[in-house]
DNA sequence: TTGAGATTGAGAATCAATCTCAAATCAGCA
DNA sequence: TGCTGATTTGAGATTGATTCTCAATCTCAA
């Protein structure tokens, strides 16, 4: 379980009719966190707000704006870029997902459901990404700051190379050019 | 000497004559490296390349392109932003620069000369940048990436809140912790 | 059921960055 | 020095991501 990135476009897409779910799913879940956010300030709960939770639930890995807007058309071709990118900053300020700015000039977004902090290794090549913590790198994140005089709210730690897979297909050394 | 960002638009520009200057200034020595590059890799040496150099090489902020290229014109208004992004990108190269993404869209490059790796504090109010090397923080970071199979090439950290300064004007609550 | 106000979709607008191409410049070389 | 071919430049077009605009549509409390 370590592969979250690259979802795969062309496996068949498991119909999609009512997923009437028996027991609450993470979509399930998040939809009616969302209710709660929407009432709280006043929004209003529209058809496609749903249907982009579903969308956005019902997969763990780091989705571009491009990607998810194709999972949502699959289930309602009628539902534009524009609306998927303002539901995403709601879904955002509600803490239920969070956007992530890597190296490839794309915003990504995750599920952020009761989801601890955490930070990312990044393949250069196949462009997998694992999720890690480390309770000592961030308190020495701390240290520092406190050093500088900072009071730090969020931090970004991003690890690129090659993952082991990545490696093991180029034997020698010189992973560059 | 902390506040790395920001240059100050307005202030007088140092009448920018010929600068013969008779000590080696981290202008003449980064022309110099860039001539040896240029030669190595078959490019030719250009009246705007120096002239963005010198532009760059004369302050120590992480400068946008678009704040680069004010500097740059003021040396010469008939420089265009193409040249400018195109040199920054033989900069880079040549590791005389290095770029920066932070969370404002914008690549920001900073000066590179035999200087260290290092990573950043970012104030989100007044948007200085601090930057800061932690040995400690590095050892962990390589030890997580090997527990994850990954050979790092490159790292990057920033942390984001409010800088003393900032603290200090929100009389606001709990500014510690 | 109704109406004020929020939301939507499509296309226009924006913004950073890159590309295109004719004209200008550079670097050997005679 | 003058030539010549390759590189570079500047201006504007283009791309790609994201945001904005606005008329039509939808939501929800009364």
């Amino acid at each position: 379980m370590t592969r979250l990135s690259q979802p795969d476009k062309r496996s068949p897409k498991p119909a999609s009719k009512l997923a009437a779910a028996s027991v609450p799913t993470s979509s399930a879940v998040a939809r009616e966190r969302l209710s709660s956010w929407i009432a709280e300030k006043g929004l209003k709960s529209t058809r496609q707000r749903d249907l982009i939770v579903d969308a956005f639930f019902s997969q763990s890995g780091h989705l571009s704006v491009d990607e998810l807007l194709e999972r949502v058309q699959a289930l309602d071709a009628n539902i534009g870029a524009a609306t998927v990118y303002r539901t995403m900053k709601i879904l955002t300020d509600a803490s239920l997902a969070s956007a992530r700015h890597f190296d490839d000039g794309q915003t990504r977004y995750e599920a952020a459901l009761d989801r601890h902090h955490h930070d990312h290794l990044i393949c250069t090549s196949c462009h997998t990404i694992v999720e890690f913590e480390n309770e000592r790198i961030e308190e020495l994140q701390d240290q520092v700051a406190e050093q500088h005089g900072f009071a730090v709210t969020r931090h970004k730690l991003e690890l690129y190379g090659l993952c082991r897979k990545c490696r093991a297909a180029r034997p020698h050394k010189s992973p560059n050019r």
